[in-house]
DNA sequence: ATTGACTCCGTACCACGGTACACACTTTAT
DNA sequence: ATAAAGTGTGTACCGTGGTACGGAGTCAAT
């Protein structure tokens, strides 16, 4: 028999079995088709949307807009041009920031573990104040 | 009278007035004093703490990360320099493999834009594939 | 002095993204 | 043939981070 099974998918992406339930149920993969006993078998593709989805989850892609990515690129969309535009445009603004942030507090934990032995006193944690004025400076700019 | 009222702060700090109540409830900021009829007064450092759990936020710290780093810098915690340590190297890894993830998201969404006018037939999108193969990429480094 | 705005508390509820559970059926292994 | 493991469904529950609501007391303005 070729295809999966759901636990099959589930173990290969490092998912629970109900995830996948959860993830048709939101119609983040298509329905799978089923034998004649209902079990669902998968192709092996599955494998690639739902690592693919996993990813931008991380990458801060909420569900719905991990659907409305994927319903985009297979063009079942109803969205336009415009509406996809804006979307871009959007989360780009959102990441920009996010890089920039994350960058600081980057050489923020780098100079504190420089800094930080990891043995003897507690180290002088310096992370608060830093990320405070940070977050002012940013909002100037 | 000096010091801030529950809205005054909420105001201030652009949040909702129940959500201070809750970072009280969560010892993420500390027992406000009470006047005599038992409402709450702030001094107005309250606002630049609260700012700084917001800022944290966005940068991904959870709500205990942020109750853990407060504790660190008001030096009342228990952990180890050690535990900082390696809690500040696991956060900073974290915090690298995201920016390289977004920065590469950064670069499809400019990519998609420059190809998008937002005009005529929906764009193609090539976020999904570039996007899992970036994955895949990643992953093998 | 009464109205309206504000505050308190406790509890309930919300969205998100799952995860678990009970109960029945199917498949696989022995 | 029987037991163990897997799968299905529906529904309930979980953690996170709030948000809303009801009822009661308080404060400020008219």
């Amino acid at each position: 028999m070729k295809g999966l099974t759901t636990s099959e998918v589930a173990k290969e992406c490092n998912v629970n079995v109900e995830t996948i339930r959860y993830y048709e149920r939101r119609n983040l993969i298509p329905e799978a088709p089923r034998t004649e006993s209902g079990y669902r078998i998968f192709s092996t593709g599955i494998v690639d949307r739902i690592k693919f989805i996993k990813r931008a989850q991380e990458l801060d892609f909420s569900l719905s807009e991990i659907q409305k990515l994927i319903s985009i690129t297979e063009n079942d969309s109803n969205f336009t041009s415009q509406e996809i535009q804006q979307f871009a445009e959007k989360k780009l603004a959102k990441i920009e920031t996010k890089i920039s942030g994350l960058k600081s507090v980057q050489s923020i934990l780098h100079d504190l573990l420089e800094r930080c032995s990891g043995k003897g006193p507690i180290c002088e944690c310096p992370i608060i104040q830093n990320l405070s004025e940070e977050g002012e400076r940013l909002k100037r700019t």
